[in-house]
DNA sequence: GCCAACGTTGGC
DNA sequence: GCCAACGTTGGC
């Protein structure tokens, strides 16, 4: 049997790199490289090709959910762990055994509407997801198949005035 | 730009 | 193994 499609969230500054940039690239799709926090790094090796994840933008006026991605390659080792010259090289990863992962992802579709932060901590439905929660840091969280539900659902509905 | 939250580091 | 100091994230 198939096993049951997995949801996430993963985290990018829109200033940096947005929703918009993955569906520019060749093939909508990117090497999701620089994790270095083990939770985070422990939810891409969990991670399954054909999983779908909410591309969330951080450090946005506001932040909020932008879009759908597909995981197309699932967790593999990051290749700028090894690399001196890089911003996130990490001399105590070893070759032989690699401390940090990558997947690759591939834009799906924008949300029909981007849905804010401040949308989603209203929604009572959604008061346990990881993201509504204060101080909640992480840049790669796990989503359930009903918050992932309902977060699509809003993203239907026109803005409550 | 501020600062709360929280992960990591390192002295002991 | 404790925990203070420090660095980073990210909402505001």
């Amino acid at each position: 049997m198939a096993p049951r499609r997995q949801y996430w969230l993963l985290k990018s500054e829109p200033k940096v790199f947005s929703f918009a940039d993955l569906c520019a690239l060749p093939g909508r799709t990117t090497g999701w490289d620089g994790v270095r926090n083990y939770q985070a790094r422990n939810f891409l090796r969990s991670m399954r090709a054909g999983d779908l994840v909410f591309f969330y933008h951080s450090n946005a006026e506001p932040p909020g959910i932008a879009g759908i991605a597909e995981i197309v390659l699932e967790a593999h080792p990051d290749p700028t762990q090894f690399d001196r010259a890089h911003e996130h090289f990490d001399a105590k990863s070893k070759r032989e055994a690699p401390a940090w992962l990558m997947v690759d992802l591939r834009a799906v579709e924008p949300l029909p509407r981007f849905v804010a932060l401040d949308e989603l901590r209203n929604d009572p439905e959604l008061a346990a997801m990881q993201v509504c929660q204060k101080g909640s840091r992480l840049s790669v969280q796990a989503v359930s198949a009903s918050e992932w539900g309902r977060v699509l659902a809003l993203a239907k509905q026109k803005v409550k005035l």
